[in-house]
RNA sequence: GGGCCUGUAGCUCAGCUAGGUAGAGCAUCUGGCUUUUAACCAGGUGGCCAAGGGUUCGAAUCCCUUCAGGCCCGCCA
């Protein structure tokens, strides 16, 4: 049984309406971890609702959390801002409402292409509307008990006068400068670094934030939570779980979720994924590179435990081969291998939006790798494909946004990420290279022949091969002769495929040139 | 110190969440191809499933112990 599957039917043993959680808090880039942990609570939702049950998928934006330091792609000036909650600071870029917004709005745009769409929850407003003013009581009216079980379960000792509750500066407006004096419902009474003395209402909203060992509990209380996965450095024991389980129950009077504890993602060809060393993928350069539907097959593949490897390199080429392989098998185009593990569902559960009902077209990854080298825009490679009849004239919309979108991958991947050997570009001009005398005899002949050749690969391939022999030249030099007039470099992708992808008159005029 | 994960072919890993004949890719070998690229096609070799014990008619799979590796425990999943 695939794991989602598992996970729904430990939830249906509860027959009532589930509500699946997952959140981050937007304080830096989204990282790739925050894309398994979202796509591992869609798998569960989707399995959850596909066996009958009632659920709905959150995701909740803690942008209430104050800014903890100065990160290392942050301008010096944000110093000022350290420790005001992130939905108040102002975008790096200018171009977002706040800084939150500027690390979270492209992650959300993110979710759609992957095809998860749930209910979004914003934590600064759900504390500026008054949302957690209950729960903030009742954490207040329990300080002793909470700060006993966070010691006692954390092994973590904790300040004298520590209250559930950070108040945030009427003054300076930040949140981690500000100590209590006086508790007496409603009001505390504080006082911050910044010289200044108030007192807050906490009937109001706003006021303060919950420290993120209560909040979470009190989260799961408010939004009614029954699930909710998260990391393995959460996972600990004594970690925000093992407090909050204790927290929710006790005070709360609220079940703790189920979960599972999901694995970290590495990184390869890269080195070790360090985020301190700025070696860190972003979730969204990783959707990028990828076709949603191989990303999610990445992670649908996979048990949510099992740690994670993701090669940006050609990794990346064999894991988009691997997606094509399962599709065609989930097709009956081609047999089943032992080792393929609920292939079924993990297809299924790879697709972004709708299972197709027909096999999608295929072609295959790597031919639009050399594609899209060649032409850059979609339209221009899909010319080439039908020209070269690699794909049908009747190509449906759907197959073709298709291929479309996975060339738009492919440009993402060779800009950023692929290694130098799989890259090439068409010169425009002829490159400047000294052919052998050797090479301008192969040219020569091979020019005789040329004009009069159907422009399909093999038949190209056939002709390079017959002149280096009727020359006796040996074909290596061949082969490299024409990479050099072309691209300027000594390798290239299979001459006979990538000379019928280009324009014939565009060969037969360089060739021409070049012997000039 | 505590927690989690991993250990299966030379390498990377599936199979463990249904206990019932040990699997894939790469590498290697053989045959084919006038075919450069991480070539391609057909086939072969290759494993005491980390070790020990237990449950069972039957264990890579479930349980216990040991060993070895990795990661996490200062709000980075």
């Amino acid at each position: 049984m695939h794991w989602a599957d598992v996970l729904a039917d430990e939830l249906l043993k509860e027959d009532k309406k589930h509500v699946l959680a997952t959140g981050i808090t937007p304080s830096g880039p989204i990282h790739i971890g925050n894309m398994r942990e979202i796509l591992t609570t869609d798998a569960v939702y989707r399995s959850l609702i596909k066996k009958g049950g009632k659920g709905e998928l959150i995701y909740v934006a803690d942008d209430y959390d104050p800014l903890r330091k100065v990160y290392p792609y942050l301008p010096k000036s944000y110093e000022k801002y350290v420790g005001m909650p992130i939905s108040d600071i102002p975008c790096p870029c200018e171009k977002h409402k706040s800084y939150a917004d500027h690390y979270l709005i492209s992650f959300l745009n993110s979710l759609k292409e992957i095809g998860v769409e749930p209910h979004i929850y914003r934590a600064n407003k759900m504390y500026k509307n008054g949302d957690y003013n209950k729960a903030i009581q009742i954490a207040m009216d329990n300080t002793d008990k909470i700060k006993e079980i966070i010691q006692k379960i954390s092994k973590r000792e904790l300040p004298k006068g520590w209250i559930p509750f950070n108040i945030r500066c009427e003054k300076c407006k930040k949140m981690t400068t500000v100590k209590a004096v006086l508790y007496d419902y409603p009001t505390i009474e504080y006082k911050c670094d910044c010289g200044y003395e108030g007192k807050v209402d906490i009937r109001k909203g706003g006021v303060g934030k919950l420290p993120w060992r209560v909040d979470w509990p009190a989260r799961w209380k408010m939004l009614g939570v029954t699930f909710e996965p998260f990391g393995k450095d959460l996972g600990t024991a004594g970690g925000a779980r093992d407090t909050g389980k204790k927290i929710v129950e006790e005070i709360y009077g609220y079940p703790a979720p189920k979960y599972t504890v999901y694995e970290f993602i590495m990184l390869k060809g890269k080195g070790a994924m360090h985020s301190s060393k700025g070696t860190a993928l972003s979730a969204g350069e990783m959707l990028d590179m990828t076709p949603p539907e191989v990303l999610r097959f990445l992670l649908m593949n996979n048990q949510p435990g099992k740690h994670l490897m993701f090669d940006s390199g050609l990794g990346l080429l064999n894991l988009v081969d691997e997606y094509d392989k399962q599709e065609r098998v989930y097709f009956g185009k081609e047999e089943e291998t032992k080792g393929m593990k609920d292939l079924k569902k993990t297809y299924e559960l790879s697709q972004p939006y709708n299972i197709p009902k027909t096999i999608p077209y295929q072609l295959p990854y790597r031919h639009l790798v050399t594609l899209a080298q060649i032409d850059k825009k979609w339209d221009k490679v899909k010319k080439i494909l039908l020209r070269t009849g690699q794909i049908p004239k009747d190509l449906s919309k759907q197959d073709e946004k298709h291929l479309k979108q996975r060339t738009e991958h492919v440009r993402y991947w060779l800009d950023n990420f692929a290694p130098d050997m799989v890259k090439f570009e068409v010169k425009k001009k002829p490159p400047k290279v000294d052919l052998t005398k050797e090479q301008k005899k192969f040219l020569l002949s091979l020019i005789e022949k040329l004009p009069s050749v159907d422009w399909e690969a093999e038949r190209i391939h056939n002709i390079i091969y017959e002149t280096s022999e009727k020359e006796k030249i040996p074909i290596k030099t061949a082969f490299k002769t024409i990479y050099q007039i072309i691209l300027g470099q000594e390798k290239g992708p299979r001459a006979g495929f990538f000379l019928s992808n280009l324009n014939k008159d565009f060969v037969l005029k360089r060739v021409e040139e070049a012997v000039k």
